[in-house]
DNA sequence: AATTTGTTATTGCAAAATACAATAACAAAT
DNA sequence: ATTTGTTATTGTATTTTGCAATAACAAATT
């Protein structure tokens, strides 16, 4: 962890995932079941292998994800959150509503209607969900 | 605005304020009362003149802010928050909130206490002081 | 009128981050 | 043995950012 630029939370929570990467990657497992290189790196996004590399070793230092073999391939990594990492959902969710709500080409598909009907009912669910996945 | 890299609200969100300076900004205005540049410029994470041009500008461009001429010093601008800016205030809540919870040197004053003891309440009540201000 | 001060913006250059392409390491599968 | 799949590294070009100096210009001061 570098010399921080002061003590603002929102500051140091920018220095760990202020970019254009981290967030994606989070929505991936969060929201999309993914779990290993591969899927991240098959995102519509088109993360190259190098930042994808960079990235996943920062979440991890920063112990928002865990890395493990995988117990059905031991040639495989999978990727799970810790609790810090389930405790992003709320701010995905409300950077997804925002999303969606300002931009004409992002239309709300199921999780984005429910979000805009029922946002804290969403994340409860989610959180639940999660809550048996973290590590 | 360049080519989008998918129709993912959060991806497309990200293309406009992921990076470590565009929500200081907005904090400035949103929580501190900041209006110009030269209160940007002051703030305790020391912003680079060139890269807070570039992020107004940008802010700007995309609607998230607007510019004037001070009322009160035709020599000076002032940048307030439109209806779109004043709905980053979840994220930049949520953002706060997680950052506080996980950072050890980020102790909760005022502000982050009472997020932590009713959030809703919080958003609920900031976002009606915005809409006074936007333009 | 000339000078100083305050505010916003630009420029030049170095450093860091990102994009893109190629390829390496290595275990599993064939 | 060879091929395939998965993760990681390397090299190079491009873009973004950091930092320092300074310009433009109006208001305030002398």
């Amino acid at each position: 962890m570098e010399n921080k630029r002061s003590d603002c939370p929102i500051s140091c929570s920018l220095e760990i995932f202020g970019d254009k990467w981290s967030l994606l990657i989070i929505r991936d497992i969060m929201l999309r079941e993914k779990v290993s290189f591969s899927e991240f790196l098959a995102s519509e996004e088109k993360i190259a292998t190098n930042i994808l590399v960079n990235r996943l070793n920062l979440l991890e230092s920063e112990k928002i994800l865990v890395k493990e073999v995988s117990p059905l391939n031991k040639s495989k990594f999978v990727y799970s959150l810790t609790q810090k990492g389930a405790d992003l959902l709320p701010i995905v969710i409300e950077i997804m509503d925002w999303g969606a709500k300002y931009n004409k080409n992002c239309p709300r598909k199921e999780l984005g209607k429910r979000i805009k009907s029922d946002k804290p009912a969403v994340i409860k669910e989610l959180s639940l969900a999660l809550k048996k996945k973290i590590k």
